[in-house]
DNA sequence: TAGTGCATGTAATGCGTTACATGATTTC
DNA sequence: GAAATCATGTAACGCATTACATGCACTA
């Protein structure tokens, strides 16, 4: 068994504490997806991958009458996770239909390329709306999540200035 | 047949002058692949998609004797491209698996997370390196080819910028 | 009592990469 | 004559999403 991203997604929030695969999916949903989604079809198969190689144990842990299983990191898991974190291949992939749209833009009219700048501008408008509304006061983070959650808003703002930069530059050479 | 992003990828090279199947990959690994990559398996099937609907059309083009079949845009697929280039859907997507590694930093050694505020900045600096390894003077790119050029080469140095500045924060308070 | 949230999972489908097969031509 | 490049494609595999199925508990 391969690990992959999910691996280390999965494990990393176990390792913070112990989690059923639906406070994974919560947590993930909140904070990782916003560079790295995850769904259950993968978590929970996951999970089940993880147990068998005994670097979670799985507990019983009903809420009411609903059952419930809550995951906890064993030693086992704990170093795999280290010896991941220690890696250091960092190649930079990025996945944006927006910046595809903008490439073509001069196959189109001459007012298209200032409608998808502003679009774009207004996707990272957006997304910064999002990376806001979680920072309702519920305690501080550890350092590094909180780092990367500042990576994000600080991306968003780059991003506006630079579409709003760009726009600018087309007005007045237009 | 539902198009997608490659979809657009194809036909956007296709429209700035005829192509073959294997110009488009060459092109697309030396410009899009920074921010949307695409392989043989997507391109040739998706060349066949195009013409079934009569976006393209398909001549033989043999250079000596090898056989090439190059594609030329049709005006109904020019409308398509200038209709999806008119959509405004603009949700900004990341896959990166550095930031989750920086994620999880508070789970390892101390200084774990300048280690990977480091690899993370090289990163930056590889893919700078390769966008301005492709600005060897091959004349002028029409104007937004040219512009999400430039996103990536202001991407990778803000990048680059914000690492080093986490890097030193981390330094003054360790 | 209807809707929302908690909770676990699977099946179908689609997207994308890797690896392979094949063969001609150009360059060193 | 060996290696690189041009050129076209397919099969197998793996990764990821979507949609579905199931059912309990809380709350308005």
């Amino acid at each position: 068994m391969e690990p992959t991203a999910v691996t280390w997604a999965v494990l990393g929030l176990i390792a913070l504490g112990p989690r059923s695969g639906y406070d994974i999916k919560r947590i993930v949903d909140r904070t990782i997806r916003h560079f790295w989604a995850a769904s259950y079809g993968q978590i929970y198969p996951e999970l089940a991958r993880l147990e068998d190689v005994g670097w979670i144990a799985g507990a019983d842990a009903p809420r009411g009458g609903r059952s419930r299983r809550v995951f906890t990191i064993t030693p086992k898991g704990r170093q795999a996770l280290r010896d991941w974190l220690q890696g250091r291949e960092t190649r930079i992939e990025l996945r944006d239909e927006s910046l595809l749209r903008l490439f073509f833009a001069d196959a189109g009219p001459d007012e298209l390329g200032l409608g998808l700048l502003q679009a774009r501008r207004q996707g990272y408008e957006q997304m910064l709306a999002q990376l806001r509304a979680l920072d309702d006061g519920t305690g501080p983070d550890p350092p590094f999540v909180d780092l990367v959650y500042r990576w994000g808003i600080d991306y968003c703002e780059w991003g506006i200035e630079w579409c709003a930069r760009q726009e600018r530059r087309l007005r007045r050479t237009a």
